[in-house]
DNA sequence: TGTACATCAGTGAACGCGCGTTCACTGATGTAC
DNA sequence: TGTACATCAGTGAACGCGCGTTCACTGATGTAC
């Protein structure tokens, strides 16, 4: 039965909020479309009337998933008092490589979520996690304190976190202490290199 | 028909060795039992006389795949002229994130290639790749001339790195300049942090 | 404001397709004598 | 060494299954008058 166009926009907004949640903790192929639209309180069908397909879907859903990163490192970058701006960015690095990150299988981060997927996706997701995480690299190097010069540390800091996360979410299960000391390795001041 | 029994050793052998490559190249699902076999040399249906299940294959071909990851950095590790091993050290680790890395499509690094997917797979594959894990970076503490005090630096740097090339990858085709900044920056040397 | 009708979001059975797996079959290999 | 037969690796048609997508249908909504 028809419904009022803005409980369809409101439709189509849960879906894709389901679409972003279930991507990110289970990837794309292992998520039906049925089971979508289930967590989204509908059926399989009703889906194509706010999509031509599942790949739209998809880049719709990394999209959000990037509002949602985006947004938290922004607030950090955006803070005016430099000390605090630094707390909380210190902040932000140890939850981001926290055991409770780790096992969240909600608010995850779209880079560890989705960047080991991107090589077999199609290029308008492509497209999408691309600008994304460009996006996030500059926020974070603001973020971090850095000035632009300094970018590469920045990226280089980053790359340690996600690294890092990726790789203590593959041994979570089977090598929780090697998980641990993976996690933790990854915010620790350097005492040699 | 009925072949040799050293012949089928070669086969299965074969099997494994295309299930090591394509499974590296394209991710477990994205690779048929068909596909796999006919790059073996044979037809689906003879996986089956040497594995149970496709499950099966999985595993040993991630057990391959680490054998030669670990080969690599366990010969490093083993060079005893220190300033010899110092820089096949460090030229490993400029490969492991160069431009020809990224773009190769045959031997790459199992972490790189399967973290990612491991919280979606069955319990054996999880464990031979942790085990693979566990055994490589122990490895990679030793090639990098650190004492195992300092093995929190030795994971931290190669998160880096395995970080750096999962992002610098998930972005190669659609930004490009992007990818390349990433893959610099994970062995360019720190200038504040 | 009230009425008649076109629209269209949502439903769920049905579709075609590709997948992992099974199985009857083949015929060279390995073995028992 | 030669012969008869059981074994079993490889073949490819066939299977059941889950998937993304389609489509006829429903009925409340939005619109034209």
């Amino acid at each position: 039965m028809r419904i009022s166009s803005e409980q369809a926009r409101k439709n189509r907004d849960r879906v894709v909020d389901a679409a972003a949640n279930l991507f990110r903790e289970k990837g794309f192929d292992s998520v039906a479309v049925a089971e979508l639209m289930r967590a989204a309180g509908m059926t399989h069908g009703g889906l194509y009337n706010h999509f031509d397909s599942k790949d739209e879907v998809e880049a719709a859903a990394c999209a959000r998933v990037f509002e949602g990163a985006l947004a938290r490192i922004g607030a950090i970058a955006a803070i005016e008092d430099v000390d605090v701006r630094r707390r909380a960015f210190e902040a932000y690095r140890k939850r981001y490589v926290s055991i409770a990150a780790r096992d969240a299988a909600g608010p995850a981060c779209p880079m560890v979520a989705f960047a080991g997927d991107m090589a077999r996706r199609p290029p308008a997701l492509r497209e999408t996690f691309a600008e994304g995480l460009n996006a996030y690299l500059a926020a974070y190097t603001l973020a971090s304190g850095r000035d632009t010069g300094a970018r590469a540390a920045a990226i280089r800091e980053f790359s340690t976190l996600a690294g890092a996360l990726i790789l203590a979410r593959g041994v979570a299960k089977e090598a929780p202490d090697l998980s641990a000391e993976i996690l933790a390795a990854a915010v620790e001041s350097d005492s040699m290199s």
